[in-house]
DNA sequence: TAGAGCATGTAATAGGTTACATGATTAG
DNA sequence: CTAATCATGTAACCTATTACATGCTCTA
């Protein structure tokens, strides 16, 4: 299995209450639809996948005045599975790291400190990487118009990759005094 | 066919000057690695469809005491194809929209300057509404730890947007610089 | 002679989108 | 009665990745 994002993300919204597929849609996109999205050809057939796993049980509601639904809920073993994810250090992906903190709330909140400082120090090596680029290659040094247009990808890079690091120590810093205020 | 954005990456690579498949995708780490990647797989069923289309020639080279390559180079429809796809309006992504900034030389600079001024639009769109969920959801209004983790990624949402506007005020005023220095 | 780098290419598969099909119920 | 919303699902398709196969040339 590759990345499988969506099965996660499914998996996860399953963690936080049950819900049909229908539901699913909807929680993602007012939740975290401003940087992930699915669509129904990824959610029903990931549910069924999820039950044939064993990771996910269904029963069908009828209730008075509304379409039937099948309402999802995850199981023990779709927990465990859920935090191996959670724990997987590949986090290159800004949403993988989004994803994986949203979903944080099953952590301890030491593994997502741990997690957000991780990405911490990759972004850090990025924006050196960046400065040390920019250093002999800026609008002082620029000669072609297609070096102004390289340039501006590379200000994109430190200019988010600067906006990365901020975002981590913040939210480091409220994890910490959730942490103590346990 | 839909957003097909590798097909137009080599497009645009070729754009910058002649090349092989190899070069390409060393052109490509090099130059935008940081944010794009091809794979083999994609480079060479794409410049074979390209020439198919004549939207590239290519010629095969045997100097001395390497192995032979085709090197690669676009055409006038090519080019026309490439000018299309800088300037249709779906910007949503930061990956287009900074493709088609490195891209940009090849048209006039006014041109990139609207695509960014429309793009930092969306972004301030984007900011207002995180903003506005902000307003009422934020440290001081939390009450459950699943809400802190929303509230992250609410959070991301802001930052990034925040850094994204700034950028496009910097490329800006160094276009507009580059427009009137022309 | 072994390994690194140059160089081209393909087959299998995964992951995801789009567009459609179907149908119940509610509000205007 | 009609549109909107609730609700489930599938088939065709596209894009891209992975992993492999092939072979040349230079350097240590």
């Amino acid at each position: 299995m590759k990345e499988n994002t969506s099965y996660y993300v499914i998996l996860g919204i399953l963690s936080l209450g049950e819900c049909s597929g229908y539901d699913i849609k909807k929680k993602i996109g007012n939740a975290i639809g401003y940087f992930y999205k699915v669509s129904n050809g990824q959610i029903y057939p990931v549910l069924k996948k999820l039950v044939s796993q064993k990771y996910a049980d269904f029963r069908v509601e009828k209730s008075e005045g509304k379409p039937y639904r099948k309402v999802y809920s995850i199981t023990d073993q779709g927990f465990a599975v859920l935090k191996e994810w959670l724990d997987s250090r590949d986090n290159q992906h800004n949403n993988e790291l989004l994803l994986k903190l949203y979903f944080g709330s099953v952590q301890p909140i030491s593994k997502n400190i741990q997690m957000i400082d991780e990405y911490k120090k990759i972004k850090e090596k990025h924006l050196e990487a960046y400065d040390n680029i920019a250093a002999y290659f800026n609008p002082g040094t620029i000669n072609t118009p297609q070096e102004y247009y390289s340039y501006f990808t590379l200000r994109f890079g430190q200019v988010t990759a600067k906006a990365y690091i901020d975002w981590c120590s913040e939210v480091e810093s409220i994890l910490q005094e959730m942490d103590k205020g346990k």
